[in-house]
RNA sequence: UGGGGCGUAGCCAAGCGGUAAGGCACGGGACUUUGGAUCCUGGAUGCGCAGGUUCGAAUCCUGCCGCCCCAGCCA
């Protein structure tokens, strides 16, 4: 259950509690999160996560992490590393329970070799193509293999030598014989073992034939007394074989695969290919650049683990192929840095105000609070002077109906300071742009409210000039401009010119100085930064995680 | 054209024969020293379509339609 009191796990978790009621498992429940080390985890992954951990944690069984690393050629240890700290960084633990599939390669051979004595494995001579040709089609059954009919004791010493060396790549296959005119392709004789000289980023080169995934993953589901395999849809044709194999193989209470339907969101990306693609060829930085759906370039954007989280639980389990709103996983990382991050200003694009009758070289300090959602964040001090900076965004010159800022002759609250009121604008003669504005301020106003009472609509932020930093800020949007970004086939056509901007000229208040890496903010106004890694000691960076709801937008776009 | 799966508001999603939860998005309104947050408030006479069973159907039956997945010695 979660905070909303809506169960968790959809008709996963119904048939999880079947089976605790009947007593299938012995009342146990235990799952396995099952990555192959051959990229980086992204969001989509996240959702997998969550349900596998989460169903275990919520039902008082385990998970195990297991790396499904079958295949060499593509493996690589760099991933295990980054896959286990993605994983801890969304909060779940697989204690000491973390496998390899590799770590049941005897096992698996041993399997292989009982299975070839009840006659249902053999040694196949074809080639790739030849196995493909006699596959047969979607519509036509396939046919037999011309070697499917071996002996025992000839499948027995082939398979031997295959593991011995004997024979060159891709020259023989282990397979099973199950059906080959049956209407599930994957029951035409699936390959279990195939011939690969590739040295395993864990055995080595003690083998040089490799189980595949069909062939491997009950198995090792089995090995490690799985009671629920959870995967996505599209093993749902790959069940039947699951349970044939163990059930041939008579493992005793056997784990059930359930398949459910991945996590999609608009405007993302999730293909290892395509995101790859992003990457080698430059459009983003790299695998963490703030704009990837990878769970370190979220990181990086300062999407809190959470949110994430929070984002799974809400968007359910179900078995229908779905897109959800990217602006649901927008609410959540709100929602939660709503209530956590502490406030402060900082002016993205400055405008100089010069508050004329306010004493020259005087500094007063103004109370304001660091989270009003949260009275235990306490309050801080903010130096006022004669010059400040505010938004450009927060002056015009002509200003429409419902634009509540300042403009000439208006009068606006500062923040926490006073109230100003627009006097003069000043312009560079040349080029016509405001340079400077002139205001008075009134001494009554102290704190952001007058004795009379009078009412002020806008309340801008702003920043001492003298007692600010510049600093620069980057403010991303989504990645593509389309919301299915292979719209019209071509993704590359789909991204978005305008995902980063880069702002260098921005002044942030006396108290973020002292950030470091990692910490977010709100600034007033604008929304949810976090300090990028690129800071230096005497320059932060900070990435615009999410910006805050925009209604003035929409009112904007209305007129 | 074989097999498997799925179709409840713009997007997720409850519902399991008794008369359509909830969330996101969107629209009103209140409040507001963040045009933030918060709080009210609005939306399916309808559950892919068509028949049937039943006093009663999103829920059961039949037929149709649409979308997704499968022909790697990838996972």
């Amino acid at each position: 259950m979660n905070e909303e009191g809506i169960k968790f796990g959809g008709f996963i978790q119904d048939i999880i509690e079947e089976d605790i009621a009947s007593n299938r498992y012995g009342g146990r429940v235990h799952t396995r999160f099952p990555p192959e080390p051959n990229g980086y985890l992204h969001i989509g992954h996240s959702k997998a996560i969550c349900i596998d951990f989460g169903l275990a944690e919520a039902n008082g069984g385990l998970c195990n992490l297991r790396f499904d690393d079958t295949n060499p050629s593509t493996e690589d240890v760099e991933y295990v590393e980054s896959i286990m700290e993605d994983i801890r960084w969304l909060g779940f633990d697989w204690d000491d329970r973390l496998y390899y599939a590799s770590d049941y390669f005897d096992q698996l051979y041993e399997y292989a070799l009982q299975l070839i004595r009840k006659g249902l494995a053999y040694v196949c001579d074809l080639s790739a193509e030849e196995i493909r040709e006699y596959r047969g089609t979607l519509t036509e059954p396939g046919r037999n293999s011309p070697y499917r009919d071996r002996s025992v004791d000839e499948n027995l010493d082939l398979f031997e030598r295959m593991r011995k060396g004997e024979f060159p790549d891709g020259s023989r296959t282990l397979r099973a014989k199950i059906d080959m005119a049956s209407p599930n392709i994957v029951m035409r004789d699936p390959v279990l073992y195939r011939i690969l000289r590739v040295p395993h980023h864990r055995t080595g080169d003690k083998w040089c034939i490799y189980p595949t995934y069909d062939y491997a993953h009950p198995l090792s589901d089995a090995i490690e007394g799985i009671t629920h395999s959870l995967c996505t849809l599209e093993f749902e044709e790959h069940r039947p074989f699951y349970d044939w194999l163990l059930e041939v193989l008579e493992i005793p209470q056997p784990p059930k695969q359930i398949e459910f339907a991945r996590l999609n969101l608009t405007y993302t990306l999730t293909s290892k290919r395509r995101l790859r693609r992003l990457v080698e060829d430059g459009y983003v930085s790299g695998w963490d650049d703030p704009r990837m759906p990878t769970l370190r370039g979220l990181r990086r954007r300062g999407y809190t683990p959470e949110s994430i989280r929070t984002l799974c639980e809400r968007v359910g389990v179900a078995k229908a192929n779905s897109v959800v709103d990217y602006a649901f996983l927008e609410h959540c990382l709100r929602e939660d840095l709503n209530k956590r991050a502490l406030r402060a200003m900082v002016v993205l694009r400055p405008l100089k105000v010069v508050i004329t009758n306010y004493p020259e070289g005087q500094v007063e300090e103004f109370e304001t609070e660091n989270n009003p959602e949260d009275p235990s964040a306490g309050t801080r001090k903010v130096p006022f002077s004669r010059e400040i900076y505010i938004e450009r965004d927060d002056f015009m010159e002509d200003p429409p109906k419902k634009f509540f800022r300042l403009a000439p002759g208006r009068e606006v609250r500062l923040k926490s300071a006073y109230y100003i009121t627009c006097q003069e604008v000043v312009k560079d003669p040349s080029t016509g742009e405001i340079v400077e504005l002139r205001c008075t301020y009134d001494p009554e106003s102290r704190g952001g409210m007058t004795p009379d009472g009078r009412r002020v609509r806008g309340t801008i932020h702003w920043v001492s000039a003298a007692h600010s930093h510049k600093a620069e800020v980057r403010l991303y949007d989504h990645l593509f401009l389309t919301e299915d970004p292979e719209e019209g086939g071509d993704f590359i056509a789909n991204l978005n010119p305008n995902s980063l901007e880069v702002l260098t000229d921005c002044r942030i208040e006396l108290a973020l100085a002292e950030a470091s890496v990692g910490d977010r903010f709100q600034f007033l106004r604008h929304g949810y930064f976090v300090v990028d890694p690129d800071s230096t000691e005497d320059r932060l960076v900070f990435n615009r995680t999410v910006s805050l709801r925009d209604t003035w937008q929409k009112i904007k776009d209305k007129s």
